[in-house]
DNA sequence: CGTCAAGTTGCAGCATGTGCAACGACCATT
DNA sequence: AATGGTCGTTGCACATGCTGCAACTTGACG
């Protein structure tokens, strides 16, 4: 809505892919180099981008910042965290945590708890979820009304990870529907051939989906089957996290 | 430089405090109604700024997805890791890794290797440090030119965290005159009385100082004679570190 | 049913952002 | 050392697109 603002933040994109100097920050934005300029110089100051020796231009720490305090005001992800943190601690595999924001097209993990190597967690915090086969974002997109659903559904690629991939929209809009009445949901090697999923959605007290949690382990440690076994304590746990949430309903100021 | 831009910006931090309202947004920021609208649906469609149910805007998770790419563009910390868990697991200790960035008046953590709780590991990345007494900020300031480094310390506010905590700006410039000729530094008990930490610099191919790390303990656990017993190895660490970040000098596209 | 508060829209005026062209700094090449 | 080229920077005239106003819509409350 707002051209000169609407320049500005594209340029953030941009510069995550890797570090850039003026000419190619103007040239991939269609502006005159003068006009990219001012409009980095104005990031800048804010401190969301960084100039760097060779005057390349990077994302700047104060992103970071904005990020850290973005996330701390997610109450869903304080609530689940003990809860995930339990079911790992009871299953032993990865938990994952993810939500979908409105008009992206990006459904977020955003928050992990691994088994293994608890140091590298946060790695892929942030990460886009692969939309199409994920078992969290089938939850999150099953919740949609299905206008909403089949306009997005039709908005995606779908590429092939593997063979068991979904393979258009006619087929993800099949899967949406039986994952909205089962209310759960599976990836069963969709997105890497040795890798299943099972997941749960975290319910609102209007009971509207506002998260959904997984868990994921690699054939080679599990198969399918004992994985599938879990639904229950997976389906629990995320049943837990809801009461939580919508207990505490006014997730702010609310000292008793 | 570009006032849109700038307004628009500004609206970040302000939303970083907690969700607000149009009305709440367009009086802080000194413009009309119809304005704010304006700037907040394009921060909006670029996912910034997510709007809740009762209508209040918030921080939006995309900040999330744009902060976690450029972590992963930050060299220092991938080069930096795999010695920092390596220090950790010698010593037990928490290891910090921490930057400063040019025109801002902040140091911030980049990562952290804890022992005992490593769940909750990032919790506390991407939060600014305590910029007069920690020792890794000393060090990463202690780098600067004077002229900056003198500009700097009076700007800086010098709260008393506890009876050894930096008073003032002239007590901050001896420590920095000190740690800038022994090239380490310490904090003992000027943050939390019973928190020690030496801490050694990273430096550039150029010798500058580009990042700095340290490992901390409480008193409980080594008293602060035997932390500085460790100093020898932290030195070691950040030298390699040091080493491999500038040996790698050309750290984008090297492939021999 | 009426009042009030908060968000939204269309519009006229002009502040502000835009692209151009010229300058300066730096590097590589001869 | 001189020259040509690339890239960042500056000042300026123009008109684009941003601004604030005022009127309209929506929803909550009594």
């Amino acid at each position: 809505m707002s051209q000169t603002v609407d320049r500005a933040l594209s340029i953030l994109p941009l510069l995550a892919q890797g570090p850039a100097d003026l000419g190619q920050v103007a040239d991939r934005l269609g502006v005159h180099k003068s006009t990219a300029l001012r409009l980095l110089r104005t990031l800048h100051e804010h401190g969301l981008v960084y100039r760097q020796q060779d005057q390349r231009y990077r994302l700047g720490a104060r992103l970071f910042a904005l990020a850290q305090e973005a996330v701390e005001n997610l109450d869903v992800r304080e609530i689940a965290h003990p809860h995930l943190a339990a079911l790992n601690n009871e299953c032993g595999h990865t938990v994952h945590l993810a939500v979908y924001e409105e008009n992206e097209v990006e459904v977020l993990y955003i928050d992990k708890v691994e088994s293994r190597y608890p140091v590298r967690m946060y790695s892929r915090i942030g990460k886009p979820v692969a939309i199409t086969v994920a078992a969290v974002a089938k939850l999150l997109l099953a919740d949609l009304p299905e206008a909403e659903r089949r306009t997005i559904a039709e908005k995606l690629d779908y590429p092939t990870y593997t063979s068991r991939s979904t393979p258009n929209a006619a087929a993800f809009l099949k899967e949406l529907a039986l994952v909205r009445e089962q209310g759960w949901a599976t990836d069963l090697g969709g997105h890497e051939e040795s890798i299943n999923c099972v997941a749960a959605p975290v319910r609102g007290a209007d009971g509207r989906v506002v998260a959904a949690m997984s868990v994921s382990a690699p054939n080679v440690v599990v198969t399918a089957e004992e994985l599938l076994t879990l639904l229950p304590l997976v389906r629990r746990t995320a049943d837990a996290i809801s009461r939580e949430y919508s207990g505490n309903t006014p997730p702010k100021e609310a000292r008793a």
